[in-house]
Order: structure tokens, then C-alpha cells, then sequence
DNA sequence: TATTGTTATACTCTATAACTATA
DNA sequence: TATAGTTATAGAGTATAACAATA
């Protein structure tokens, strides 16, 4: 009752190109790779200013929101707070931020960048700018535009 | 000669309402968030079949690449070969894939789905393909086909 | 000499529990 | 009782070096 199939096949199938049309197709997938794509060039012009993108998605949040608290920025960025310690002290070590004790909360911490921080994240920002049609290289302005609108609408 | 600036500012500043606006322009802040967005669905909805997205990509690969090898597998998904070791033999010992010996390359072995591996895969690409829709819950169809056009001109 | 698959290992990222000081 | 910040720690995910078998 069971004959039609060999235990070892004598033709055993190979790949020469592998077919990944399927997975091309998921939103996910195309999303992951993109993200990571960006992410590189971001590490790689990033790299001498020392900053990995979270330390600059940190400084650039503090620059425009001057004060700003660990707790705030937590929930900005979705990191968790006790992975946020140490990113913090780093940014204090280098000077490129300052403590500053909350006028009304004497639990909270305000953060504030340092001149030098300041000089540092400005000049970061004008990269992250000339980052973006590289990174996004073969897409029109338009199009960069209208891709952004679709991811933010994935998101939010 | 250095007057201007008092030590500890009689009025620091706080911050009600983080302005995001900055990183909310830029595309590698988009597309790492709705790359996490989607794939939070995903990890989601593959849990029932115990598979992680990673799990599903190797399975949905072999199954339209029956035979093919670690090392294919490792280049088109971006994984090191160290990391796909132990990814595959738990799909092994789970008995949802099938190692064979290359038919020319006594060095590779080819990679082929159990019936079981066959129909989980099925399932969980049935899975996927209707979570792409709720993932992309405010989208419209064309919308997220002009997505998908869009993150491919960024990575490929 | 180069490649496939593998082990061992280290480093980063992310997550949880619990503490302190303030509210 | 709840919140801001912190410590310690555990678990993923990702990285490099080195090896045996085969090309």
C-alpha cells in the first residue's frame, strides 16, 4: 500500500538560484532589509562622530527638546530605562551632555547638551541630512517623500 | 571677562510635550519603526506555530528551494553560517525538515521539508500572507503595493 | 588553496526584577 | 501607592576565529 515513494530518493533536487520571489512579496521582509540598508550608511557616516544612531536619535531628541528627561526619552524612543543608563553616562562622560536637577521634581533629571554637544549634533544632523538621497539613492524626492508617508502610516 | 553665563540657570527648562518632528523626517527613523511595527504582527501571529520570523523565512525558503543548502540559505537571508547551526537542527529535531546528502558535493547537504514541515509551512504562509493586510491596516491595496515598490528601490 | 559545515566564544541589544528617593 | 532613576542580571541576536572534511 506503499510503493510510490522512495525512502532515498536516486534524484535528489539542488538549487542552483535560489528563488526568493515569495518572500519579496512580504511587507515584512521588504521593510526588515530596508531599515537595515539605511541603518548601515547611518553607522557608517555616523562612525566619526562616534555615535551609533541611538546615541544620535538621543542627542538630536535633547537638542530640540532641551530638558528633556530619561523617562521622556524612553518613551520617545521606545528603549527600556535601564538600557538608557548607560548611553547617558557616556554622552556625560564625552561632555556632549550635561545633568541638570528638574526645577520641580526632584526626582527627575533634566538633560541638556554642552556646547560642545551642541557644535557635535548640529554638524551630526547636517550629515543625517546629506545621509538621506544617499541612502535612499534611487529614489526621487517625490518618491522619498510618498515612502516616508506609507511607513509613517504602517506605524502610527 | 566671562560674566554673561550663570553657573546653575535660575529657570531650566522642561519639556511638556516631546517634539519629534526631526526624526520623524528621516527614513531610517521611519523604516526601523515600521520595520518593528510589522514584525511585532508577525512574531504575533507565527507564535502558534512556534516560529520566529527568522524560522519562517529558512522554512518558506526551502520549501521553494527543496535541496537547498546552509550556505544558500546564510546569503540570500544575511545570517552567518555560525547562526544558522543550531536554527537548523532544532527544525530538524522538531522533524519539520530533512537533511540529504548533496548529490555532487560530498562537502553540502541539501535541505528538503518533512510532510509535517510541508504543511506547517503551508499554514503559516497562509498566516502571513493575511497578517500583511492587517499589518498594513491603513493602507489600501495599492498603497501597499507602492510601498513594497519603494523599499526594494532602497535596499536592492 | 578554497569552500561547506561546524564548534567555541565574545560582544551587543533587549528584557525583567528589585532597589532608592521622591511624589 | 505610584513614579524617576538606577543596579544587577538574564536572554536574544550577531560577530570572529579556528577546525575537519571535501573540492
Amino acid at each position: 500500500m506503499s510503493a510510490a515513494q522512495p525512502a532515498s530518493s536516486p534524484d535528489v533536487p539542488t538549487v542552483e538560484q535560489v528563488d526568493t520571489r515569495y518572500l519579496e512579496g512580504l511587507l515584512g521582509y521588504n521593510a526588515r532589509r530596508a531599515a537595515l540598508a539605511v541603518i548601515d550608511v547611518f553607522v557608517e557616516r555616523m562612525s566619526p562622530y562616534g555615535l551609533r544612531p541611538v546615541d544620535f536619535s538621543v542627542l538630536s531628541l535633547i537638542r530640540h527638546n532641551p530638558g528633556i528627561t530619561s523617562r521622556q526619552l524612553c518613551a520617545s524612543l521606545g528603549i527600556l530605562p535601564p538600557n538608557l543608563v548607560g548611553l547617558v553616562n557616556n554622552l556625560e562622560k564625552r561632555e556632549l551632555i550635561q545633568r541638570q536637577p528638574h526645577p520641580r521634581d526632584r526626582r527627575a533629571v533634566g538633560l541638556h547638551l554642552t556646547p560642545a554637544g551642541a557644535a557635535l549634533t548640529e554638524a551630526a544632523e547636517k550629515t543625517a541630512a546629506e545621509l538621506e538621497s544617499d541612502a535612499a539613492g534611487r529614489l526621487s524626492p517625490a518618491e522619498l517623500k510618498t515612502l516616508i508617508r506609507l511607513l509613517k502610516k504602517v506605524y502610527l
